[in-house]
DNA sequence: TAAATAGTGTCTTTTAGACATTATCAT
DNA sequence: ATGATAATGTCTAAAAGACACTATTTA
């Protein structure tokens, strides 16, 4: 960060910033906007709030909004608590994915968002997104084809492109479980968020040896039929773990 | 992207946005900075402006600054715009690597930055940068030992991270070097860049296996003694090319 | 011919893919 | 016993690591 020319007609710093008048210049809007995923009847779901004021007004979005400097610490800050006022719960995982800015984002002039991405079980967010009202889980090929508000179809494109590319070489998709969860729970999490099927005896052989899971013990209590699952719990490990390889594709 | 609660007061949206203030809600100072990383003298360096204008006068920091509402167009053009004011160039590579946003971050106030990664060769550059007189190249290790600007030094070590990460999976040091480049020039770049060294068999494999490079059919004129070297063009394809395994880590 | 640098051959290691087989549960 | 789902065994394939070897240049 420099600055406009202002030059040297100051002494001090501290006599610099007495005279510096934040509005003198046209700031872009800053907001904030946060891609949620989660599974919802074995579909990769994404939250969307309903607009309820201008402009585009009655669009579905993304959850987010401005930053409050008076409130918010950090961009990060700023997500949780946009994310917290939808769901009710803070994300077990939040990641910025990238920032989108220029002058026709938004009709109220030019403007900057920063976006986020987060995973969690969807089913502790239901209470509170029944309260709401204005939020709802949308299965992702749903969201996709209707008419979002702003440019936020291109958001969530960026947000999901990340979710893939990441699910290829880390165990992110452990944050869309409720622990404990079996393999197979988790196979299947990694083949929603991919988009591909993946080999079961490789699948369970990287996350196996990545020593990323601790045996609870438990197993599945009632499937159906057929032989219980093991279930496993995310060690701290997970979170930070990156694979070598990628997975699932053909590259 | 939403808003405060301002409800439903307007009978549509030209009539909101008619009555709209830009002004009505504190906005954070926001700007774009850029990492410009290359080779020179076989070590990788970051391009550093001494800031003459408060606050931190005096102090080396990442070139960049404010978005200008009239000629940026998007982050990208505040970025490019800023780096070929310190360069003269337009970079070859410029990515966007992640935002920052606090209300400690600079003295004026709640300020956000956006942060691009940006890799040329080093040597169009060297004339235009004698002439701004304010900006020098810094072998990485002395710049982030300095005092710099802000929390520039946070930056740095992002964009740092961010590149020697994607060096692992693509053939981004393609874009430090002049075409046309040997592939012991390649393999150099990759190391410095990488901070780690390459087996020379594993990496050159790889690079004529993904057919990235297109052989100019010239040598390398004069390298001393030893046997010369083919020159290497790099193809389109290399821009979007991505590798499945990682390089040169343990892992 | 010696030194230096470029470039190749080839064996090992790691990890994913394919797919057959065995294990454990409910009915 | 049958069917279903979980879990394992084992062979193959792709690509990186190790490192010895050959090739081409200048002095």
């Amino acid at each position: 960060m420099s600055d406009r020319p202002s030059h040297q007609q100051y002494a001090s710093e501290a006599e610099y910033l007495a005279q510096y008048d934040i509005h003198r210049y046209e700031l872009p809007l800053s907001s904030v906007d946060v891609a949620i995923f989660s599974l919802l009847d074995s579909q990769l779901q994404v939250l969307l709030v309903e607009r309820d004021a201008y402009p585009q007004r009655g669009r579905w979005a993304l959850p987010g909004g401005f930053v409050d400097l008076k409130r918010d610490d950090s961009l990060e800050a700023t997500a949780m608590r946009h994310l917290a006022a939808k769901t009710g719960v803070a994300a077990p995982w939040l990641e910025q994915v990238a920032s989108f800015g220029g002058p026709d984002r938004d009709p109220r002039g030019w403007s900057l968002t920063v976006l986020y991405m987060a995973l969690l079980p969807a089913s502790p967010t239901l209470p509170h997104i029944e309260q709401v009202r204005d939020a709802r889980w949308w299965p992702l090929d749903e969201a996709l084809v209707l008419q979002l508000a702003f440019d936020h179809r291109e958001l969530l494109l960026a947000a999901r492109e990340r979710l893939k590319n990441k699910t290829a070489y880390t165990a992110l998709p452990v944050y869309v479980l409720d622990a404990p969860f079996s393999l197979p729970d988790l196979q299947t999490a990694f083949e929603l968020l991919l988009d591909a099927p993946l080999e079961k005896k490789a699948f369970r052989r990287r996350i196996e040896d990545a020593g990323l899971l601790e045996d609870t013990g438990l197993s599945r209590p009632s499937p159906g039929r057929g032989r219980p699952a093991a279930l496993y719990r995310p060690k701290a490990a997970s979170r930070a773990h990156q694979f070598s390889r990628l997975l699932g594709q053909e590259g």
